[in-house]
DNA sequence: TACAATGTTTTAAG
DNA sequence: CCTTAAAACATTGT
C-alpha cells in the first residue's frame, strides 16, 4: 500500500508514543524483514530508551530514540504503523512490538517486502543522512529531472519514475497519476521528454506529491475525485477526463494504468 | 487454480 | 563503471 504520502500517514501513528519511554520490546526473530539485525543489541538500546522525534523521506520512515538509537522503517509492499493497547498480544505477523505504559507501537507486514534498520549511538546513519533530494525539496529543478530522465533514457517512463534512486516516495499508482494529470503515456521513453512535456512533468511531479501529504497524508483522506486515483484500480474503468476506457498493461513487471485518448503516444 | 497485489534486491547481460 | 530487464522474495485474496 504505502507510497509518500501512506508512509507519512503511517509515520504519524507512532506520534502518540512521541516521549514516552520503551518499557519491553518484542520481534519476530526469524522474519525477513529483520533480517542483519543484531537483535539482542537492539532489544537492549531500545528498552527504556525515549521515542524522541521521527521523519520520513520518500518511503522510508526514521525514528529516533534518546539517548542514542535510531530506527529505520521501510514499509514494503503490505506493511502498517498502529497503535494498539498496551497489553495487546503479538500477532502472527508483527515484526516489531514497542510496548510503552500506556500503549504499543506496533510494526506489521504480514507480505514481508518491509525492513527495518537499526543503528546504535547518537550519530545519524549513512542510511538516514546519504539520500537523493526528495521531489518536495529545492534541489529538485526542471534541469535535476531532466538529468534523471536522461540517466534512464531508455526505460519507459512509467518505469523511470518508479526509480527510488530518483523520485524518492514515487510509486505504482502516484508515477500513473502523474503521467496521466501530464497527459504523457507511460511508455514513451524517458529520454524523450522534453520541452513543454518535461515542465508539465515536473509541475504535476510536485503537485501530486504536495496534494496527496495533504490529504492521505494528514487523515488518510483520499485524493481530490477528479484524480485517476479511484479509478485506477478496478478494470473497466473510465477516464475522469474524457470519460473514454482506461487500459491497463504490465509495464516492466507493474501493472500501468493509462487513458489512451488523453496520453497518446 | 492460477494470477495479481500501491516494492525492492539480486542477477545477468549488454 | 553504467544501463537495462527479468526473476526472486512471501502471503493473501479473488
Amino acid at each position: 500500500m504505502p507510497e509518500l504520502a501512506e508512509v507519512e500517514y503511517f509515520r504519524k501513528q507512532w506520534e502518540a508514543g512521541h516521549g514516552s519511554p520503551i518499557v519491553k520490546v518484542e520481534v519476530h526473530a526469524k522474519a525477513r524483514p529483520l533480517r542483519g539485525i543484531p537483535l539482542p543489541e537492539l532489544v537492549r538500546h531500545l528498552t527504556g530508551a525515549r521515542l524522541a522525534s521521527s521523519t520520513t523521506h520518500g518511503k522510508q520512515i526514521f525514528f529516533r530514540f534518546h539517548p542514542d538509537a535510531t530506527l529505520g522503517i521501510h514499509l514494503g509492499m503490505t506493511g502498517r504503523l498502529s497503535v494498539r493497547e498496551a497489553d495487546a498480544p503479538q500477532e502472527k505477523h508483527d515484526h516489531l512490538v514497542l510496548r510503552q505504559a500506556k500503549r504499543a507501537l506496533v510494526f506489521t507486514d504480514f507480505r514481508m517486502f518491509g525492513r527495518v534498520r537499526f543503528a546504535a549511538g547518537k550519530e545519524r546513519p549513512a542510511w538516514e543522512t546519504d539520500l537523493p533530494a526528495e521531489v518536495l525539496s529545492a534541489p529538485f529543478t526542471p534541469a535535476y529531472l531532466r538529468d534523471a530522465l536522461q540517466r534512464r533514457a531508455r526505460t519507459p517512463i512509467k518505469a523511470a519514475l518508479l526509480d527510488q534512486a530518483f523520485f524518492p516516495g514515487i510509486g505504482n499508482w502516484m508515477a500513473d497519476e502523474v503521467l496521466w494529470q501530464a497527459r504523457i503515456a507511460p511508455q514513451r521513453p524517458a529520454g524523450a521528454i522534453a520541452g513543454k512535456d518535461l515542465t508539465t512533468l515536473h509541475g504535476k511531479l510536485r503537485s501530486v506529491c504536495r496534494i496527496s501529504m495533504e490529504t492521505i497524508g494528514k487523515e488518510f483522506n483520499d485524493a481530490p475525485a477528479s484524480w485517476l486515483f479511484s479509478r485506477r484500480w478496478k478494470k473497466g474503468g473510465s477516464c475522469p477526463r474524457c470519460h473514454g476506457p482506461l487500459r491497463h498493461a504490465t509495464l516492466r513487471g507493474r501493472t500501468a494504468c493509462w487513458c489512451p485518448k488523453c496520453q497518446p503516444k
